[in-house]
DNA sequence: CATGAATGAGAGTTCATTCAT
DNA sequence: GATGAATGAACTCTCATTCAT
């Protein structure tokens, strides 16, 4: 495949990507990519054989550019807590965005692929998000910023607490005071005064 | 409708729900009730119109009778710390069971019917949790049991937290261990000396 | 399948039957047959999932009735001689006759499906016609009528003869005359005196 | 063309030969005989325009060089019916052989381009088998080895045997038995004594 | 009420053929 | 000459929905 070809593939996976975010996986056929491109009909299957293959490599990059982002952002000064806090907004925007958000799609592939490998992405996402929070958690506790007496325990719950809220805004909506309350509630849990 | 005809229709209901919880909702075709009743293609018609009918059915059906089944059991005894540890066990129960469960079904099919309406069952299911949780958290606090600062902030992250995990229960697996780990964080939180 | 789709059955493989005389095997598609019947696309599927099983079940019946043509026939009084003449003129009939014939779709077929297996239609076929006429050969020895040192190699040779003369009458055309001669030629070679 | 086009045109025709000899004629695509020959889509189309065109140059080929074969060893000082058995061997070997066959492929053009035209490249070999086989009974008949009182048919019949039996071979097999009985059939009816 | 044959729209997929580079 | 991306037609197969019986 040549330089345009590389091109052309990026456009499908760029439009694909909208597709998706608008009518989730399972409603989403090779046709309605090919007509969201404005490309024939076998003009998609030269680049990809499938909508599941086509989501897997959407997935694929995104998972790519989270990590670069995080590896950039990751190396400053902040205090734990503005650490956790910028993880949150982060996390916060993200759940309210309706548009863009491969949220549906990601859920319906994955209803339908459940693995419990540590390759799936939702796992492997999973478990680095506890990850993440725990070592802020910790830091935070050393630095007497933070109190918990079991910072697996409540990494693990925001993680959870995160997903719950993921889904509650895909299925019936949630406000973005509903997340302040709960985000501010969590942060209460763990700094030593508020 | 005759007796006849309601025996019948509650016959196509049991049968779909087996349906749902084996397949999810966008997967599942008039076709594969029919076949799984072992009805004729019109049968059905003449008792449902659409798969998205069948299921919302099946549903308020089931609301009722949890409904009911709630009002049944919480006018004991116990003390608030035993009702919500029997809650969340129900919870957990139905978590982990993998048959029989139209988890999947009920999302799939309200990512593609989202409404913020307040008739929206899961977000009635959902208030509902919330303010049982934290009628409970009120009432132990009361009787000495818990110490909490913020009950209903509490009762959305356990709400939250139950719902992220039948997520994660549906898409990549969740042990028991894992839910009896994050139930226990929680109740650690609440319960004044453990 | 009531009375009429048995009906519609028989319609359609009466109708698939000149499709495939006229275009062989391997250039019909469903959709050939679909037009010709004058049905729906789905309409077609009811009865037969593919090609290949509709031109199974044709030859399955043409066997049937060829079976039943035969044992109708041969009780007669007739010499050997003229029963196998007759035999002879049944298979020059269906040698000349270009419409109508499944000779090329059946080739093509098994072109295709080669089984050595002894239920293969062709094989079937053709070992039978070499029992019979072996048999009616032995018949001819006698009764006088013929004279032949191995009446299993002449059968086959026969056989063989019409086999290749049924292909060449359908790759590059073979006239009436060509076929009497060979015939001819046959018969002068079995009959005592002529 | 140059003297490399020519190589190329030879290398196409060369792989496309194995092509059809492994999936006869009508399964043939173009995509087929590009894929196999490593050559881009267009670059097959500067040489040929389809498979027929491809599969005529394959077996003009064949014809140019059978003949000078023929030519090479037809002018020994053999018995006509060391020769005729020769002949005989020969088509036995090709009846046998499964792989590098273009029966199929012949056939399956043929069944749907039948041509009365002499041109036809299976009559003309057809015929010019006759031809060579009945002059060989002739000079047989002169030496006193054949005795035969109807060359031109019994060379007929050869050469229908061989038709049948090279049919055979292709739809449901033939064994080296059954062709050897036959051929033995034949030589008994033409040798003096045996 | 109940049946199941029939329809027709629509999705997936493959390939001959063209054409800009 | 040669490439291979692109197109669009053709085919297979499935299913929601209707309707005569």
């Amino acid at each position: 495949m040549g330089e345009k070809s590389l091109q052309k593939r990026q456009y499908i996976l760029d439009t694909a990507r909208k597709v998706f975010a608008e009518k989730g996986f399972k409603s989403v056929s090779m046709k309605d990519i090919v007509e969201a491109c404005g490309i024939s009909r076998g003009g998609l299957y030269l680049y990809f054989d499938s909508t599941e293959q086509i989501l897997m490599e959407i997935l694929r990059m995104e998972a790519q550019e989270t990590d670069d982002l995080f590896a950039g952002h990751i190396s400053e000064e902040d205090t734990a807590a503005d650490i956790l806090l910028l993880f949150l907004k982060e996390q916060k925007k993200e759940l309210l965005q309706k548009k863009d958000s491969l949220t549906v799609a990601v859920y319906e592939y994955f209803f339908g692929h459940k693995t419990t490998d540590r390759n799936n992405t939702l796992r492997r996402q999973f478990d680095a998000g506890v990850k993440v929070i725990e070592k802020l958690i910790e830091a935070g506790i050393a630095s007497g910023e933070f109190y918990c007496e079991n910072p697996r325990g409540a990494a693990s719950n925001i993680m959870y607490v995160l997903e719950g809220m993921k889904i509650n805004a895909q299925t019936f909506g949630i406000t973005e005071k509903m997340v302040d309350e709960q985000l501010l509630y969590i942060m209460e849990g763990l700094v030593v005064d508020v």
